[in-house]
DNA sequence: CGAATTTGACCCGCGC
DNA sequence: GCGCGGGTCAAATTCG
């Protein structure tokens, strides 16, 4: 069903203290995160926003505003992706190394699995968090190298879902990329996992860091606009929230010249009505709520 | 020739 | 228990 679309519609719910719900499918209950709550989920994923800048989203009046960032571009250490499961396929052709440190929890030595046997326990997903982009193009240049292992057509809606990896072989952050059913013209994406190195740099104007990069798809969607989706809630976790995040693999070692190479966004929210002139690049970032055209 | 993508099959969780 | 749908694997194919 189409919650993403029902949810979408209704911006100023958004901007009130309700949580917003957004899923992108049935089970993923993802749902944006407006209040107190986006930050530590932000946090998680290694971005801070200072708990008393103006950054809120919504307005008295419901409407859309955009927020100043308050990113610090540093990236906490606790973040992570929770193990690796079990098993979650991990494996494959892939490359994953097995993390020099699995805090927490289970270490459990992935072992081969071969498709067809493996997958004891149960998969534990990992942090995640979505947002929509207004874009031409379906994979957005973000600063790191991705490698497409799967795509899959998704039940009501005719585009398909892209599943890509990040082909750095330390790394685990996937990511998922698909369009929205109700406009094309809306790309969504959902990282699951933090990077745990280091960018590729950016196809124009060189190399940046890391977080430079990554803030550049992330942070501005989320300190200017703040559309990211929270999707996680795993299963085995009771808390509404995210699980314990452990880290997979090196934490990041430079915090700064994350926020300071942002890529400059447009300031109002009606701008991305306007088709995206940077495209490969990123989008426009739509709020969930917003209706484009 | 190695890397990346495509694509059908398989696995698993979840709802009924 | 069964079927559905999402997510992943891995062989085949394509690309650089």
């Amino acid at each position: 069903m189409e919650d993403k679309d029902r949810a979408a519609s209704d911006p100023a719910e958004f901007a009130g203290d309700t949580s917003w719900t957004l899923a992108t499918d049935d089970s993923d209950g993802a749902y944006l995160f407006p209040g107190d709550r986006e930050r530590s989920i932000l946090r998680e994923f290694g971005w801070n926003l200072e708990p008393d800048q103006p950054n809120r989203i919504g307005t008295d009046d419901g409407s859309w505003r955009p927020v100043q960032s308050s990113l610090t571009g540093s990236i906490e250490p606790a973040a992570a992706m929770s193990s690796r499961s079990n098993n979650q396929s991990v494996s494959s052709s892939s490359s994953e190394d097995p993390p020099e440190k699995s805090t927490v929890s289970d270490e459990k030595p992935p072992e081969i699995p071969s498709k067809g046997k493996k997958k004891e326990h149960k998969r534990i997903r990992q942090p995640r968090f979505a947002f929509m982009t207004k874009t031409e193009v379906d994979h957005l240049e973000d600063g790191y190298r991705w490698r497409k292992y799967g795509q899959k057509a998704v039940k009501n809606s005719p585009f398909p879902r892209s599943y890509y990896r990040c082909t750095n072989s330390k790394c685990t952050v996937k990511k998922r990329v698909e369009r929205s059913s109700e406009d094309p013209t809306i790309v969504i994406t959902t990282y699951e996992g933090q990077h745990c190195h280091h960018t590729v740099g950016f196809p124009r104007g060189g190399i940046i860091s890391h977080e430079a990069a990554f803030a550049s798809q992330l942070a501005p969607t989320m300190s200017q606009f703040y559309y990211p989706i929270q999707l996680p809630r795993d299963n085995n976790n009771n808390n509404n929230s995210f699980s314990s995040i452990s880290q997979p693999c090196q934490a990041y070692d430079d915090a700064e010249g994350g926020l300071s190479a942002m890529m400059p966004l447009p300031a109002d929210v009606s701008s991305q009505s306007q088709p995206s002139t940077d495209e490969g690049l990123l989008g426009d970032i739509v709020p969930p709520g917003m209706r484009i055209r």
